[in-house]
DNA sequence: GAGGCTATGTCAGAATATTGACATGGCACA
DNA sequence: TGTGCCATGTCAATATTCTGACATAGCCTC
């Protein structure tokens, strides 16, 4: 059973190390964009909409790792912004394809060459091998929780 | 420069990867401790308090990733449900020395079982060596971060 | 001792995200 | 056909966190 007041050490934990690196990337992150009028999710919004044009809002909130009542908010800014446009009608069901604007791809460039410099400065202390083995590490991490909520919520 | 409508890959790129396993790691851990009334930042809260008794809020804040005001709402909840104790008077500066209370260490004991087995499923597909080396090379990413923001906040 | 600097605690307002709920459109299956 | 089920978009209410601002206490330097 757990032992009352020793708990977990945080100092060598990995959840704790990965909360502590994902909170210093985001700060970092936010540090960058904001002179750009921009934070973390509309970024990865605007990403994602890049790589794959005509994204639902729903699946660009499970790619940003918000609900998809969130994305919807942003979404309506970006839109009003010019940055993005959406489908009034539906193609099929009810899912309002979204994609960039000449504009909001502009805006994206920008924003991404600060993002990279973030994410060169992160990985400086890495070698190309140790930076595969951390997104694989990482990849496996997020697959055990993944496996684990399913199994558990299947019981 | 960048390549206009390129971007990152997200699929593979770590900053992206980390974010997604922090995300899994956080509900995860707020599916389970849920059932016990609690949240991330309460236990964070409460474990940090357990290792260094005496924290004041600005510490416990910078220790579990958040702003001092956030914590001091968080700590008036715990002291008014009677988890922590708060000393009323400053023995030195300002500082409100905070400390578990029997009632609290109880709660911490149930919320550390429940956390410990996330962990235990996130890492169960990485070898003992892999787990250091994930330590090792998220510590690296922190450091590089902060390092970073320090440079660039002080040309 | 005076002044500058930093850190802490706190208040107020705003931004951001979440939970809960509902209607609707497609899909599988009997 | 129609029934159950799931996903999507959306509205409303709530919760959480952040930014900005202020006063105060300690520390350092002069």
């Amino acid at each position: 059973m757990a032992q009352v007041g020793e708990g977990v050490d945080l100092e060598t934990s990995v959840g704790y190390l990965l909360k502590e690196a994902s909170s210093a990337l985001r700060t970092a992150m936010e540090d960058v964009l904001r002179p750009l009028g921009m934070n973390v999710t509309r970024y990865s919004c605007l990403e994602l909409l890049a790589q794959r044009p005509g994204l639902s809002s729903s699946e660009l909130a499970r790619g940003a790792f918000v609900t998809r009542q969130s994305m919807n908010v942003l979404l309506q800014a970006l839109e009003r912004e010019g940055y993005v446009t959406r489908a009034e009608t539906a193609t099929v069901g009810k899912v309002l394809p979204t994609r960039l604007t000449p504009r909001g791809r502009r805006l994206l460039a920008k924003a991404t060459v600060a993002v990279r410099s973030v994410e060169v400065t992160m990985l400086s202390g890495l070698s190309e091998p140790q930076r595969s083995a951390a997104a694989r590490m990482l990849r496996s991490m997020v697959d055990a929780l993944h496996e684990g909520a399913t199994t558990a919520g299947a019981q």
